[in-house]
RNA sequence: GGCCCCUUGGUCAAGCGGUUAAGACUCCAGAUUUUCAUUCUGGCAACAUGGGUUCGAUUCCCGUAGGGGUCACCA
């Protein structure tokens, strides 16, 4: 066989070569350690934790290292293809704080290295196809899918691995010059094969995660191009990754299982291998048992529920990398004032074994990321967030602004800050009683508490109250009608000799937050009063008198 | 089934031949607080298993079990 003229047959239209590709996208120049890498998901629609689980990775090791981070669409399965996702994800990672520097954007490119869809690529990829055929590396397969079930069917029969090698690629790999024209020009659809070695060899793979991998050399003869002449993943993914020039290549570990045709490209193109690093699977716990993540029964899997249910990007990004890098805890408690990317990310550290998503875990970081957050910040993040999923709540925190900013300080001055805002959705919940329009009587009065105490502590209560008293003169007068009342100034008091009052401070204290706030557990009655103003306080109370 | 990856408490995880086997989340108890949210103190709870190697194995090697992945013209 004469592989020039294969290559005619086949690729007639292609005339560049790999020097040209070589020159089209040179070498970055960057510093000696930067990192190149990329994310590469399929346009589905659905953008799932995983996807940013390897984002962040791979921003965080660019960005660490003066290198590039990149996107790049693998859309070569035409079938999987969604309209618009490209546009939902970029616009979801950009959510969760994953920026690239160059590659697809929602409406073409950006950057030297592309086009960064690989669809747009096809060209590219002909050429090294078209060389490697040269090279006599490749070969047309006219198989039909029938044949190839068929031949299933034996070597399942047979127990063997099933395939297209040694024996039963025969046919079509001795295809004669002359038979596979006659096969084109009889309109009979092919793929292009690599024509692989029948081995028995092993290979080693360094694996930047989980260290040397031993793995069978490969013998299969895979297909590089489908019939419709798009690639497939393996063959673009080598072809791309070499081309864009990455260092690193960073995804999921199913893809473990086909590194050996991976690592035989690389080395018959003469091509460096990138540094490869397999992260762990996602897992979640059901009926005592692990199990992947799935996306039919596990709304937490989609990125999208993270922003449903408001939990911030922040809070995500630092659950993630609780996950991945077993140090961030102990950097975050050493360092509580400090963002995030400070933190120095190191491959050593991430976690080989799937982890689980713990959402009382993330429940957890996420306060302390709101914790750590100034009234203006979280009014901003809340607001934003409220536009989209709450609005008649948007619509409140805009025209009560300075309130909104002001509850959310209850408790933020001093050093030690309240925590009860877990994520935007529960904080909606949280802030309702501050608005007239929003709130509701929860709860209800303390039994202690007989209606005609109730209606004198309030009469009381409203005769005494100065809206400009501070809270220790405010909370001496509530001392002090309580002890009119025949009521335990002192809980402990109380807790000793029930039988000497008609109830304690708690009770009396209880009844004003729920009249103020609707509720029996809500913060500060002083700094709430404050916070409501004069006249909302007076309107509240005097329901009760 | 073949090949490959993984295995420390309920979960995430330190450990890298000798430790009372850290820490975080969850849960429980107590303390503080005018409620709550906090904060503090304490508690429950782990090296999958069998063989080696070694003076000594959670740590190194082999087997077994369990979990996961993959075996497409899907990524």
């Amino acid at each position: 066989m004469n592989y020039q003229e294969l290559a005619e047959v086949l690729f007639p239209d292609v005339s560049g070569t790999p020097a040209d590709l070589e020159q089209r996208f040179p070498e970055r120049q960057l510093a000696e350690h930067a990192v190149v890498t990329r994310i590469g998901p399929s346009p589905t629609g659905f953008v799932h934790l995983g996807n940013l689980y390897n984002a962040v990775i791979g921003e965080r090791l660019a960005h660490q290292s003066e290198g590039v981070f990149y996107l790049r669409i693998e859309d070569t399965d035409e079938k999987r293809k969604v309209e618009g996702a490209v546009e939902t994800l970029i616009s979801a990672m950009n959510y969760f704080g994953v920026h690239f520097d160059e590659g697809a954007t929602a409406d073409g490119d950006s950057g030297s290295y592309g086009p960064y869809r690989q669809r747009q690529r096809k060209e590219i990829y002909h050429i090294i196809a078209k060389y490697l055929t040269q090279q006599g590396k490749t070969y047309p397969c006219f198989l039909t899918a029938e044949e190839i079930d068929a031949i299933r069917e034996e070597q399942k029969a047979k127990q063997e691995n099933p395939g297209i090698y040694g024996t039963y690629a025969e046919k079509n790999r001795s295809l004669s010059l002359a038979q596979i024209q006659e096969n084109i020009k009889a309109g009979k659809s092919w793929v292009l094969r690599f024509r692989a070695e029948d081995t028995e060899e092993s290979i080693l793979v360094n694996d930047a995660v989980r260290g040397e991998l031993k793995m069978p050399r490969n013998n299969m003869d895979f297909v590089l191009l489908k019939s419709d002449g798009i690639p497939t993943y393996h063959f673009a993914h080598v072809v791309d990754d070499h081309f864009m020039r990455s260092t690193h290549v960073i995804r999921g570990e199913e893809w473990i299982s086909s590194l050996p045709m991976h690592v035989e490209l690389f080395n018959t193109l003469g091509w460096n291998q990138p540094v490869y690093c397999h992260t762990a699977t996602l897992m979640k716990i059901e009926d005592g048992k692990k199990r992947k993540l799935s996306k039919r029964k596990d709304p937490e899997l989609a990125l999208a529920y993270y922003q449903q249910e408001g939990i911030c990007p922040e809070a995500v990004w630092e659950f993630l990398l609780t996950l991945l890098n077993s140090n961030f805890e102990e950097w975050r408690l050493a360092n509580p004032d400090s963002d995030y990317h400070d933190f120095q990310y190191t491959i050593e550290k991430m976690s080989i074994s799937g982890a689980l998503v713990d959402l009382d875990k993330l429940r957890d970081v996420s306060k302390e990321v709101l914790s750590r957050m100034t009234a203006e910040k979280l009014y901003q993040g809340l607001s934003a967030w409220c536009q989209e999923y709450q609005t008649d709540f948007a619509a409140l925190l805009s025209k009560y602004q300075d309130r909104a900013i002001k509850a959310l300080n209850v408790g933020r001055g001093g050093a030690k800050v309240r925590k009860d805002l877990e994520n935007w959705k529960q904080s909606c919940q949280f802030l309702s009683f501050y608005f007239d329009e929003s709130f509701k009587q929860q709860d209800a009065m303390p039994e202690e508490i007989s209606e005609s105490d109730r209606k004198e502590f309030f009469k009381a209560y409203l005769e005494s109250y100065q809206h400009s008293d501070d809270s220790s003169a405010w909370f001496a007068k509530v001392k002090d009608i309580t002890e009119k009342l025949g009521y335990a100034v002192k809980p402990k008091d109380f807790k000793k000799h029930p039988e000497d009052y008609k109830g304690s401070i708690i009770h009396i204290t209880n009844m004003i937050r729920i009249a103020l706030t609707g509720r029996a557990n809500a913060p500060d009655i002083w700094e709430v009063s404050q916070v409501l103003g004069e006249e909302i306080v007076l309107n509240r109370l005097k329901k009760w008198l």
